[in-house]
RNA sequence: GGGGAUGUAGCUCAGUUGGGAGAGCACCUGCCUUGCACGCAGGGGGUCGGCGGUUCGAGCCCGCUCAUCUCCA
């Protein structure tokens, strides 16, 4: 066996098989490209799965990748025993070689076996692996082939072991293909037992560890569980790379080889943890050494995570980024690290690894900022938990676990700072709570959203797309139906359904281009059969146009396809325009710009991108500027069909995206030599065509994405006609014959706004003159009942803020007493009371006005010393104020 | 997809059964003063996230909505 280190292992693994016929196929995103049924890419066979559907097609039947992988959450991988274990990672590489109906067991095994074993490969010796077939059960029969595969090659019969469906049948859904497999496994020696005993295999699982799977794809599973044999079977197979590493650099950990072992040295530095070393760090049970070990693996994952397009967010995958990176964080802070390191980490595991992914030569520095930020705004959700944590919040679980759930507190800190404090912290409680909390989730969850495409799409032959060249196409078949997700025979007039026909010009959403609007038209284009108000693509190939017909439309008509080209056109100039905006942008805000979404429709376009902080507004006009630039300049859109993707990358320079999945060969548009994307929508001829383009708005999306938006072509027109009307009018209103320039406005709405705020003022303290005035001499009017001195004034006119200072001012006047005043505003009536602190406890404010107020229609209340009240009738406001003096001697 | 929390002056935040929008810091003016967060006096600054409802009256109650934080799926 021969000792290699994990970048010469996953080379030599992906040159054997290039040796053998395979394609080298590149590491797809992390991101699953359109599988919404999985979060994160988590076996090498995911890029895949279309082929093995048969949806898709490829122009090699032999492959092999080393395919990033994330597995974190779920029953297989809980997220909290990485570190913990030798084995568990949450990011990991997965080598695996696939045939696509090309060879099958025979090879996959005898291929598997000469790997392995060969002294010119990884040259391990026989009488340490072990094999496992499928045993049988009711459905299948036992794998009797792969047996007999393993015995030509030379495994003996006593290490070729059985198992069942749990473990030696593999499937990729409830559907689809499935298959036995065929696992084979290494044994680490007596030293790696977790029973310190010399057990034979499948007796201790921590000795005998699974380093590859070979998955013999066979059958198809229909939906009443009967399996049919496939016409091509397919091989797919995984090993993980940091198993295999294990293995061959024979060591007991995969946190010892040499994967990890730099990345847990350069954590034990930023940590400061030198109680042990990092080679010892790697198994060590010594407290902290998990630590490094959770650091060294998150860091790995967020890394690639943020590397393929996820952000920290508080849902979904951004979710899942977000509770790696916190772990890493807290593991530093149990080790006595509370200042931000992570995102050092992030660097380091680009050292480790940007020769087998170059791409983290390119993003690194962006990933280490989002490291950065998340590390921040951790530091600042624990600071305000912290404020919220005391006592009882730790005794009590239920509280406790309120302040997890509501403020992220994290469990381990408040364990921690009950202990400190000599509490016993709640546990049960707390997570007694938590299961009340999942149960709720579970229970609202209820069916998913996991929509599948209607199974109709699934047999229909690829749809001839003619789109790119003609708005047209005539005389072609209506090949499939389809109202509300089942296949149907005809459509009525009036009825909505979908179309799928054997060729069409109508481009489907994709891309952020949405599908185009057009007509169905009778075979003699007599007449409109149908209009199209949009298309999809439900399966890979498949148009589907959604309409509504005009009259019955039934399959196998014949029909003439026809494009808005109105729409279209105006959806490419966008589109075209989608692309310039997005090289300006980088131009002007730097490489770590990505395109991160966008949408181009008929009336305008939105791209999203990758972006610290908010645009401002000269580099809003300064890209505004370039693309307007780049639209003079007139420049042909030049688009290349069948590049490999390869060529279209490395030498051509073309900006692929994140999430989406490209095939071997890509459509490149490039326009002169200031963009070139991987591109399927359509274009203008040239960029003179898009007339301009206007920025119209630049915001936030989520955390780290911001989002423009514009307008081009006849958009543009009018939306600088409807600006152009807006600035007319403001400048008539103000008083200006033409439009005045920007600056002369602000300047001038300022000052106006200067002047009524004076005037205000001094309205203000008019009235309130005329007000005082008013009552100057009303105090000597006061009526006395019972030793209290009540005064009673109407003060039409007054607001009510006034109102209550004259309140103020008339009970100083008073010195002891009761002020009532009342106010006739806009047809209702307004009361205000004060009684002076002295008498409060005799007679309430608030009752006063009660009273008053059901005089004049209303209702009122207040504090004792003070209550407003209002009522609709003034004509009664006068008596009202009459009774005063009645009223308080009433209540007392 | 579901739950919880927050949104009030430039910043950090108070605001008590619904009845005067506030504090500290920052800013401006003046005074005092050779100093270390100087002090004193005065002042400017608010669509109380938005929309709707209940009410005589809403920062406060109700509904919807947006944004941010957070837990779960």
């Amino acid at each position: 066996m021969t000792n290699r280190s994990g970048s010469q292992i996953r080379e030599d693994f992906l040159r054997f098989f290039e040796g053998k016929g395979h394609r080298r196929v590149h590491s797809s995103s992390l991101v699953p490209a359109n599988d919404p049924t999985l979060l994160f890419t988590n076996a090498g066979m995911n890029q895949f799965k279309d082929v093995f559907l048969g949806a898709e097609k490829r122009e090699y039947t032999r492959a092999t990748t080393s395919q990033k992988c994330v597995r974190a959450g779920g029953k297989h991988n809980d997220l909290e025993n990485v570190g913990f274990t030798r084995r568990h990672h949450t990011f990991f590489e997965m080598l695996g070689n696939f045939s696509f109906g090309d060879y099958f067991k025979r090879e996959a095994i005898a291929y598997a076996w000469e790997l392995l074993t060969s002294p010119e490969w990884f040259g391990i010796a026989q009488d340490r692996l072990y094999v496992t077939i499928f045993e049988g059960d009711a459905a299948v029969p036992r794998d009797a082939e792969a047996y007999q595969f393993w015995l030509d090659v030379g495994v003996p019969a006593a290490r070729i072991f059985e198992l069942g469906a749990k473990d030696n049948f593999w499937a990729m859904g409830d559907t689809g293909p499935c298959g036995p497999c065929s696992e084979i496994y290494f044994d680490l020696g007596v030293d790696a037992s977790e029973h310190a005993k010399d057990l034979p295999f499948g007796q201790d699982e921590q000795r005998y560890v699974e380093i590859w799977n070979l998955v013999f794809m066979q059958f198809d599973r229909s939906s009443d569980g009967v399996l049919t044999p496939l016409p091509k079977p397919s091989i797919d197979t995984g090993m993980g790379l940091e198993r295999i590493a294990c293995v061959l650099q024979n060591v007991a950990s995969n946190y010892q080889t040499d994967l990890f072992t730099p990345l847990i040295a350069r954590a034990a530095e930023l940590t400061g943890f030198t109680a042990i070393s990092p080679t010892e760090a790697a198994v060590s049970d010594v407290k902290g050494a998990a630590s490094l070990r959770i650091i060294a693996d998150h860091a790995r994952a967020a890394t690639f995570l943020i590397g393929d397009g996820v952000l920290p967010a508080n849902e979904g995958r951004g979710y899942v980024l977000r509770k790696i990176l916190r772990r890493g964080i807290r593991h530093g802070r149990l080790l006595g690290q509370e200042k931000p390191f992570m995102h050092e980490m992030v660097l380091a595991v680009r050292d480790e690894m940007s020769v087998a992914y170059p791409e983290l030569n390119e993003t690194a520095e962006r990933v280490a900022k989002v490291v950065l930020a998340e590390e921040q705004q951790f530091a600042r959700t624990l600071e305000l938990g912290l404020k919220q944590m005391n006592e009882e919040t730790l005794r009590s679980g239920m509280l406790a676990f309120r302040l997890y759930e509501t403020f992220g507190m994290p469990l381990d800190f408040m364990v921690d700072a009950a202990r400190d404090a000599g509490i016993s912290f709640d546990m049960a409680g707390f997570e007694a709570a938590k299961e009340e909390e999942q149960a709720r989730a579970r229970a609202s969850w209820k069916g998913g959203s996991q929509k599948s495409a209607a199974p109709v799409y699934r047999e229909l032959a690829k749809t001839e797309f003619e789109g790119y060249s003609a708005l047209r196409v005539d005389g072609v078949k209506v090949l499939a139906l389809v109202k509300d997700g089942i296949g149907v025979p005809e459509l009525k007039g009036g009825e909505q359904g979908e179309v799928v026909l054997s060729a069409t010009s109508f481009y489907a959403d994709s891309g952020g281009q949405v599908g185009d609007t057009g007509w169905l038209y009778s075979a003699n284009h007599n007449f409109i059969v149908a209009e199209v108000k949009g298309a999809t693509r439900p399966v890979q190939g498949v148009f589907a146009h959604k309409v509504t017909a005009n009259q019955t439309i039934a399959v196998g008509d014949t029909v003439d396809a026809v494009v808005d080209a109105v729409n279209r056109r105006a959806t490419e100039r966008n589109h075209t325009g989608t692309h310039l905006l997005h090289a300006a942008l980088r131009e002007v805000l730097g490489k770590h710009v990505k395109q991160a979404g966008s949408l181009n429709d008929a009336t305008r376009l939105r791209f999203d991108f990758s972006h610290f902080t908010g645009v401002a507004e000269e580099e809003l006009q300064e890209v505004e500027t370039i693309v307007n630039q780049q639209v003079l300049a007139n420049t042909p859109v030049k688009t290349m069909v069948d590049v490999p993707i390869d060529v279209a990358v490395n030498e051509l320079g073309a900006m692929a995206l994140f999430g989406e999945k490209y095939g071997e060969r890509v459509r490149v548009v490039k326009i002169g030599d200031f963009s070139t994307e991987l591109c399927g929508g359509t274009h203008t001829g040239a960029t003179g065509e898009i007339g301009l383009i206007k920025l119209v708005a630049e915001g936030s999306v989520s955390s780290g994405v911001r989002r423009v938006e514009a307008v081009s072509g006849t958009g543009a027109l009018s939306e600088f006609r409807r600006d152009f009307e807006v600035a007319r009018v403001v400048g008539q209103m103000v008083g200006s014959a033409e439009v005045a320039p920007a600056d002369a406005l602000r300047h001038r709405i300022a000052t106006q706004e200067e002047e009524m705020k004076k005037l205000r003022r001094e309205l203000d303290t008019i009235r309130m003159k005329a007000a005082s005035s008013s009552v100057a001499d009303a105090a000597a009017s006061a009526v006395e009942v019972q030793g209290i001195k009540v005064l009673a004034q109407r003060v039409d006119g007054v607001e009510k803020a006034q109102m209550r200072e004259l309140v103020d001012s008339l009970r100083v006047k008073l010195g002891s007493g009761v002020v009532v005043l009342g106010a006739a505003v806009d047809g209702k009536v307004a009361l205000i009371v004060g009684v002076t602190k002295d008498l409060t406890a005799r007679v309430q404010a608030g009752k006063i006005v009660g009273t008053l107020a059901g005089m004049v229609g209303g209702k009122g209340g207040g504090r004792p010393d003070l209550a407003e009240a209002g009522g609709t009738d003034p004509g009664a406001l006068d008596a009202a104020l009459a009774r005063a003096a009645s009223v308080v001697e009433g209540l007392l």
